[in-house]
DNA sequence: TCATAAGCGAGACGGTACGTCGTGTCTTACG
DNA sequence: CGTAAGACACGACGTACCGTCTCGCTTATGA
């Protein structure tokens, strides 16, 4: 496979790609400006003009990775959208969830990069979320009284919780259970509070 | 066991401590192992005859301070008990949380220390919840046909979430609320899924 | 063999001149990688680059130093010739004779070193003393079937057994006394052994 | 082989004597003193209780090997004691040469050591040699009027030479051929000076 | 017979230097 | 001019050694 673009966009993809690539393979901690330099047969220079510093360059390849997910899921039934919605997220968690994890440290120290993430792939995530909410209210299917604003980050909190701090899977069947047993309920049950 | 280390055991203490203080001053990634080294008046040997690397170290010196947290609280109810326990939580995320964040990470690739940090803290943390559910109800608060077994984490998950990836504070007023609007509801409710 | 290291040459000639200054100021068993380091403003990675180990650091700076030493001599007579020579090496001595006393010891140890000491620094200087002698009988002034080759080390290793074995000074004077009274009757008595 | 006598002086014997093995086997950079308390079975504080430091260890150890070596050679002719005792210090070198000459770089910063070592060993071989230039010269072998002071150093000195700067054998053979073409030649031409 | 002390082995300790590695900056030469 | 190659300053890592220290154990006496 020859390289005729060598310059420019499709360069930059290169090195997010092979940045992407270490990271999988190392891990955070173990990337090296220097491992994703030789991978990517570039110079440092090329690196470092792009992106000031590695961290800015895992958070590029990270963004990079992310820019393009599937969003907005129409089904029909707030059901079926979380449903959709949420097997997006553990998809892109078996893709990205290491690397996410390793960033969430990162954020704490670098706001920038917080906002960076929290904006981008955070934000459309929750963006998803809500707007099944807000139709499936629209459509009457949730009571009107009912507060919808809590209960998009219920289902993503926990997958990550289970996943991250206590190392159990949790696949689509556990995202069918929580959505029925807990979520619905919650955004169905009559009088709220 | 003999005890060779015997006043060895007052210096791990103190080199622990210390570590813990940098930490909190300086954060994980801007911790040094020379820094706690000078804070501790000790050597780099004497550090390192106990944990074989940097990373080590912190780990013992999280789990030298979560190791003896406050637990089994009984107030007399389920919502008593859980607020208390959350609580507690959101104190220890307040002195620990950017640590275990950046622990996290270290999970995923390091399985012994994934076994110390489940095993220990956060084992713990759900003993502490599981049991309060399970006075519930045993105490009749809770309709017996309720599936209390995945409720504990409901509450960590989303204070975990708010927190770091959302970035967002969460206090005991949000705790509260949480409560009384997520877990309550789908403790008492009626009839289970 | 191309130069990758142009300007690194003149970076080459710092660090072995700072590293004899270090040498000079401390003495070998003080001097200090970090020193040597510091003084010349650079980096640990940049001399360990060059000279795998503070000895082959050391080794380097000396032979650098001694490279280009004056030589030939040649003041017409054999006395002249002699006492110039063993001048210099005397000077040689005030230079770098603690280094070379160090040097000595890892000379045992190390044959690598020993072929660059004394293919060298030694060699050079035997040469200088050989061709003397030489010169001399070509021009009469020793008696043709005088074996001039084992008395070139005479001079050198009394100096050196003087000044390091013993412990005293030995200065042009007793240079001249014993040119006059050791070397030159064997160079010049009638017949030999 | 039992150890009846573990304290005092036998015990001494046995720190130096092991100090010396290590000392041959790994040369005088390479000891540690970790090393010498190791094979001796022996506790630091043991050492560091009779030699305050690494190198008056190693010293001590030379010392003691050195402490009862033959002298006086009374062989009738000046050749002959001077041949006897140049294969004496031969002998020596053969087993401490390389201690000795790692030993040499110390006496130029540890002036103690050097008096130690100068009024030690090196002070007793002066003496044997100066006794046989003092006895021809009383026997009437060597011409009154000859200033044998400066002789003695001749041949240890080119012996010395030889062995460690040049890195070349001397054997007997060469101890005999210099005695007979240098040190006689001018202990016994006709007039000094 | 016992206790009190002195020497000992073992090895932890503070400190210092070593040699390695990673980051981010910079220079050189090529295309 | 952008790039590959890689030298460079800086600084942290983890190792090794020195000389000091503390701990029990053993032995060698003195009561």
């Amino acid at each position: 496979m020859s390289t005729p673009l060598r310059g420019g966009q499709a360069r930059e993809d290169e090195l997010l790609s092979a940045t992407l690539d270490v990271l999988r393979e190392v891990g955070y901690s173990r990337l090296t400006v220097d491992g994703v330099v030789s991978r990517a047969r570039a110079s440092k220079a090329t690196v470092y003009r792009r992106w000031p510093s590695k961290s800015d360059l895992i958070v590029a390849a990270f963004v990079n990775a992310t820019r393009d997910l599937p969003s907005e899921r129409d089904t029909g039934s707030l059901r079926g959208d979380l449903i959709a919605a949420l097997g997006d997220i553990l998809h892109e968690l078996d893709r990205f969830g290491d690397v996410m994890v390793d960033l969430l440290g990162e954020l704490g120290r670098n706001p920038e990069l917080a906002s960076t993430i929290r904006d981008g792939y955070i934000a459309m995530r929750r963006e998803t979320l809500t707007a099944a909410f807000a139709r499936a209210q629209d459509r009457g299917e949730i009571p009107p009284d009912v507060d919808v604003k809590p209960l998009w980050e219920l289902a993503p909190a926990v997958i990550f919780f289970r996943r991250f701090n206590l190392g159990e899977p949790f696949g689509v069947d556990d995202v069918r259970e929580f959505v029925d047993n807990v979520v619905l309920p919650l955004a169905l049950r009559p009088s709220a509070g």
